[in-house]
DNA sequence: CAAAAAGGTAAACGCTCGTTTACTACGCAT
DNA sequence: ATGCGTAGTAAACGAGCGTTTACCTTTTTG
């Protein structure tokens, strides 16, 4: 047994995010990897089962991923009081770990792609592009800055997570992807000083509400 | 004559926008507006070509507002020194006019969608998508600050374009299509102080320098 | 008023799609 | 040695694809 069913995957995965799943061909598949379309129903039930097969996946590495970092996964719900003070440059350091993992990952990218194609085809991909890389993303920082106890969390998590976001289109565009890297260490530095002043501000202002009782 | 063959087109892309050309079927366009497919070729020569008006009609409707706008339209070219001094606040109302654009407009909210789908089947989807949504406006945005001589214009570029890229995209999975808008607001409000704070401190800088010569 | 053009239908074309079937060759336990 | 699961091929299946054809109305026009 070789790893002939993951071979299927990736393969499968790549041109799906270069295509959509409805324009590649089983044969399409098949051709790339060397075989017939036949033997791809040896390790698979249909399309879709390859398919399903790779949102799983991608749900099984993004939970794992979740846990190494200590963070919420996929949608951000109630987050344990551990993470609800991280420390700004904690922040920052993550956000560019993420960003890398979706620019760079193999699989991560590929299914971002893959994801940013299908969004609109059904209600529960459009879920799903939105809990990986859109309203996600924004409401889990958001949930963060609310933890730090800023004032306009909403604002402030846009404006972390909206040149992350801008930068994966532009990254997939571009012909000097180091470049869009640097643009992003650019934003990610300043988002980085804008937080860190907000935060002594507001330690500076509850000091002095603690200094009138 | 009706407007059948307007009528072909707005059906086509509303469709395109939500599965991708390919997974769409001329029947289904047909089916749509209640005719049999072969009368679609009475009026296009064949599916691509029904594709290809769309893009043209893009391009028109672009070309005239851009006109309308006073901007240099698509891709950022050279822009005439008239506009190299936009008043920040004009920027920020045009921003909002965009966006609004962008997401309330039926053939621009549908077109953007399609373009989405489409932008990594081939180069010039690709290009197309940069121009419009992606690296376009924001490489125009940073010869705008450019023109009003402020330091680090690429950045400011990002900050400023990037929660408008973030928010069509949270826009088309929203359910409350308001609260998005107005998180746009927000975003351009503060955008539009921190210009205005920089444009201000600039000449003052260059009022200092003004008094050494 | 006749001719022609425009706009539509229904059916067929060749092709490709996803899927199933029948068959083959190999590896490996018992 | 034999029997069985595994991984593959080749061919066929019905369905649907984009496109073309033949034919029919209706509208426009000389």
């Amino acid at each position: 047994m070789g790893g002939t069913k993951e071979r299927i995957l990736l393969t499968a995965l790549r041109l799906f995010a270069a295509d959509g799943y409805e324009a590649v061909s089983v044969s399409a598949i098949a051709g790339q990897l060397g075989m017939t379309k036949g033997a791809l129903y040896k390790h698979y039930r249909n399309k879709r089962d390859i398919f399903e097969s790779i949102l799983a996946r991608m749900e099984r590495e993004d939970a794992q991923r979740a846990a190494e970092y200590g963070v919420p996964e996929g949608t951000a719900e109630q987050m344990p009081d551990a993470y609800r003070h991280t420390p700004v440059d904690d922040m920052a350091a993550f956000a560019r770990a993420q960003f890398r993992y979706w620019t760079q990952d193999e699989f991560a990218a590929s299914f971002r792609r893959m994801l940013t194609l299908e969004q609109y085809r059904n209600d529960e991909m459009g879920r799903l592009y939105q809990q990986y890389l859109g309203a996600g993303p924004l409401g889990y920082m958001t949930d963060l800055f609310e933890g730090l106890a800023l004032p306009r969390p909403r604002k402030e998590a846009v404006r972390f997570y909206a040149p992350m976001f801008l930068l994966y289109s532009v990254y997939d565009g571009a012909e000097d992807k180091e470049a869009v890297t640097a643009m992003l260490d650019e934003a990610m530095e300043a988002a980085r000083e804008h937080l860190k002043r907000l935060t002594t501000e507001k330690t500076e202002n509850d000091d002095k509400k603690e200094e009138k009782t």
